[in-house]
DNA sequence: ATGAAAGCGCTAACAG
DNA sequence: CTGTTAGCGCTTTCAT
């Protein structure tokens, strides 16, 4: 193995200066410094990590800490963890990747082991055993998701809420009247994710605001109980025109139930998604849907951690704003004799 | 922090015995490793990992490289990912994630600074750059994928040969007499992955064999592009009754694509997947399909690191025997006037 | 602008 | 069965 000692004798300097180079946490002539860097080249030098943990009490690595059992849909997740490793090399960082099923011990184990020097923790719930955990541990953290006591926590998300809102705003502005969301399982509504709720809420609120008719349908994505929910939906709602669905694997099965139904979308349906934009764009008719920015929400949250590594206090939440794309499955409602659009004109 | 010696003060014995009492590597008496145990306990002791991996020589973390562009399906990547994540954990290692936009360097850097012991790879091309690098590297590796040499290096991967067999194997067996494979996009070809390859290549030695009609059609997953494969394999191939589809974001929009067109499956067109067991089972009707085992591919993997970290020099390339599940979307053929069956009974 | 040297916390000889 | 001790390779004071 090539050691920092080996270096410093090829260039010729003591190691300390080596290790300046490295760091530049010292001025260094520009001579010896281009001395150096050659001498690394050559030799094929790489600073040994653990040494180097040890002597810094840095061990320039993060822990990305994934759920198991993912409610996230997993190519979000795919596309969140791999953008949270490029942004963490980007600052010289590597990426611990751990799962749950050590549960809050595992993140007490890197963390007091010193293998991590900070910690992402995706896929909050309103009450999470990893928070008292994180707390005691006293080194950073971003949550991604918010949990019901952020006192002390860095929290990020997409704003559900105005998720929510945004979708109900569409279909009132395209002049629906009666609206529904199709929700996660009902197990994520027990289990207390905050994002769940909040996108209900944000809708629910929009939709009152709007004086609109609607109401919410937690729904299991397999595909009878996506014909289940929608069958009971339609039996209490029968003139819904417009449909969010909150819910990414489920949003193919309804496509196809509408078109079994003989119900066009957007003419008879409209229906927006929150979903990434490939799962958008690939489904027939391509759909209006507010994206969930994975790639954005993991750089933010990796320059949040560094941020804290660096010393800065943010113990915020960061809420995104989400972004609505209008597609080809909303549309304004059908005409209906003794709707509000026959009313208007009488 | 609590150090070893922390912990040997507390306990009334030496560093040392505290460290082997942790690794086991010496035999202590019970009554000293009770004593020991419940001082790190009560301290709440984790070893230091830099220091330890600094004395030991190793990090007892391994590295698992994704691929960034991804042409396996999402999916079964992440359920590798966590799945090579649990076993590595119940062999007491942790996993280092990366991507390949630092590409071969890398993989050289991680090594080389001793941060990981060894390498998982995934997605390996028939003529990967990544290779190399690895034969260098002079730790051990196993590779998900096999390249087009082999030599000195340990690959596992699905028996995707058998796998496009067993398909052609079952539609015969069925009385199919023409049939179709639906690949993965042409780009996958072209940059001779081999798994697509293999796969094409199993089917049409078994097509071959059973004396069928049938023949290969790479195809990207956007429905237009699957609708228009489909119309050129028609067109060619009037009378095919069986199609396999070995490309998972393709499968959806067939099936709508099939019943747009008024086509049954199984009645009119038996439909056969590569895919994982839950796609297979949320689509309508539930289709026969060989699995790929993600979770056992990255149980495999991991056991084959351990191994070689144990000393063990094994170089050889696993290939799992693919299963095909029958399920709802594969029938016999539809009777047909001139057919195989009608000649049959003249 | 550079060197010398003292650890960082642990493991693994070596010594009993 | 247990203790003593010499490093592992690096960072970072403290000197100059």
């Amino acid at each position: 193995m090539v050691t920092i000692a080996d270096v410093a004798r090829h260039a010729g300097v003591s190691p300390s200066t080596v290790s300046y180079t490295l760091s530049g946490r010292r001025s260094i002539s520009e001579a010896t410094k281009r001395r150096v860097e050659q001498s690394i080249r050559a030799l094929g030098y790489h600073p040994h990590a653990g040494a180097r943990a040890l002597a810094s009490a840095r061990a320039s690595v993060v822990a990305l800490v994934l759920p198991l059992r993912s409610d996230m849909h997993v190519p979000v997740l795919m596309q969140f963890a791999t953008s949270v490793v490029t942004a963490a090399r980007g600052s010289d960082h590597d990426v611990l990747l751990l799962t749950n099923d050590e549960g809050p011990a595992g993140l007490r184990r890197v963390a007091a082991s010193s293998l991590v020097d900070a910690l992402i923790v995706m896929d909050v719930e309103w009450h999470d055993a990893r928070i008292p955990v994180l707390r005691e541990l006293g080194r950073p953290s971003v949550l991604i998701g918010v949990p019901a006591d952020t006192q002390g926590l860095s929290c990020i998300d997409l704003d559900f809420a105005a998720a929510g809102a945004q979708c109900a705003d569409h279909l009132a502005d395209l002049g629906h009247r009666s609206v529904a969301l199709i929700g996660q399982p009902p197990a994520v509504y027990e289990r207390e994710t905050g994002f769940a709720r909040r996108m209900t809420a944000g809708f629910t609120d929009a939709v009152r605001r709007h004086r609109l008719t609607g109401s919410c349908y937690p729904c299991s994505p397999a595909r009878d109980r996506v014909r289940e929910t929608l069958g009971s939906l339609l039996a209490a709602q029968p003139d819904v025109t417009g449909l969010v669905v909150h819910n990414e694997p489920a949003v193919a099965p309804l496509l196809d139930i509408l078109r079994e139904q003989g119900r066009r979308v957007p003419e008879d349906m409209s229906v927006i998604a929150l979903c990434p934009d490939d799962l958008a764009e690939q489904v027939s008719p391509p759909l209006t849907a507010v994206s969930i920015p994975a790639g954005e929400l993991g750089r933010l949250a990796v320059g949040l951690v560094m941020d804290k590594l660096d010393g800065a206090e943010i113990m915020e939440t960061v809420l995104l704003t989400p972004e609505l794309t209008v597609r080809s499955s909303t549309a304004a409602p059908p005409y209906r004799a003794g709707g509000p659009a026959a009313r208007a004109s009488a």
